[in-house]
DNA sequence: ACAACATGTAACAGTGTGTAACAGCCGAGC
DNA sequence: GCTCGGCTGTTACACACTGTTACATGTTGT
């Protein structure tokens, strides 16, 4: 694993990769650098643990150092929907800035560590250090694009195609961190794809078994294994159909 | 209609309140400090004019003034998404901040006005006006949240459901104006509030055929007017299926 | 062993889609 | 003036995909 120095204060630079064009390329932020601006606290989180919940009061960013964790947004009724899936490098917590409470649950979906980044510091950090006001802006505006070329994909595409894309993001964010692309365990259940995916999990179910079917992808329990990348990439912008 | 200086430098503080509960309220900024910091450009748009095209360098953030436009992500592939309607004090183009270029069109639905923001002098000004910078990041951690609690209603609702709640959030914004939220004019066509819906137009035009059967709304080619606004409320939270 | 949970498979139903035809509006052109 | 063609919106109908329901299997924790 890349050292702790190397660690980008900015949301996986190549995550938007498979979806979007370009995409702008920002030097790491040292969160040693940082630490000596802000009093940087770890917290270890096991799996099932809240960082927090809709509703607790804002305070504080945080930086994912290891692990994997999901945001959920909750809505009175109870309707829920997995907004997205922060691993190493994530920042989480910037959609709350601004506001006087979150308004989304975070949980940690294997044993994880962030850190936290009290949030009145950071601002003080910031007004001495351009660079980080910059860097946490570009962080929020990419979230935003990222958040739309989902958008785009998720209408536009069949169920199928959703898994495949979402497994080449998971894929490249994998690659960014130094791990294979090709070979990863997923660390949330069906239902929780297809919450971020807008499908159900017997929907994720059965496309992953289709992919697999197809010879792209190898699938064991949660073990993903992607045989065939270019094929995987040919299902979304393809139409191997009667097109 | 309320004079310049009132504009908000933020998104539409009501926009989300049918959406989602808690909202920061900021103080209005006014466009007429902002200029004696900003070299600021008005920029007159007729409909179907582009304020601009992906892939055009980003170098200004844009204020609406007037009138009434959509913001379009495009894939290589064609496959086209409405990601946003920006009305009267509306920031446009704040998501391109960080990126050489933009990555989606905007377009005037009707004609238009806005002010041209440098976005290099606002840099500049936001070093001078800490409030400034905290404004421009809240706006982009609101646009955040506001695109997350579409993402949870468009995942969790019907096609009529999702339409009711188009309506409603028409209706606030345009209340938050300062205009009647009862009565007002859709400015898109139904091809495009299905885009923004992850609907088909055939498929708008039959929940709003609906909408106006069950006495919520009247629907006069574009004008609508709300009859029943509890009701319209009602179909989005309630089942009134068999449940 | 048992309950509780996640996953896989299958049959069926339902919502929204795709296609098509038609009506109304508008501008271009004669 | 007039018609024509294009665009938008409406409605109808058959179909496909996904959702729903149900059940079987496998895993985990008590």
């Amino acid at each position: 694993m890349s050292p702790v120095a190397e660690i980008s204060i900015l949301p996986t630079k190549a995550r938007r990769a498979t979806l979007t064009a370009a995409q702008a390329v920002a030097a790491p932020i040292d969160i040693e650098v940082l630490s000596k601006y802000v009093n940087v606290v770890q917290r270890k989180l096991t799996a099932g643990q809240y960082l927090y919940r809709a509703g607790q009061p804002f305070n504080a960013l945080y930086l994912v150092n290891v692990g994997f964790l999901k945001t959920c947004l909750v809505a009175e009724d109870g309707r829920e929907q997995v907004t997205g899936f922060r691993m190493r490098g994530d920042l989480v917590g910037i959609e709350s800035i601004g506001a006087a409470t979150h308004e989304c649950d975070v949980v940690a979906l294997e044993t994880s560590g962030v850190w936290e980044l009290p949030y009145p510091a950071i601002l003080r950090a910031c007004a001495q250090m351009p660079e980080l006001q910059e860097r946490l802006t570009w962080a929020l505006a990419a979230e935003i694009r990222s958040d739309r070329s989902w958008k785009l994909a998720l209408n536009s595409l069949s169920a199928e195609q959703r898994v495949a894309a979402f497994l080449l993001d998971l894929a490249s964010r994998h690659e960014a961190l130094g791990f294979s692309p090709r070979h990863f365990v997923l660390r949330m259940g069906r239902a929780d794809i297809g919450s971020f995916l807008a499908l159900k999990h017997e929907t994720v179910t059965r496309a992953l078994t289709r992919l697999a079917g197809q010879g792209c992808i190898d699938v064991q329990w949660r073990e993903i294994r992607i045989l065939d990348m270019a094929a995987l990439d040919g299902v979304i912008h393809c139409e191997d159909k009667a097109a």
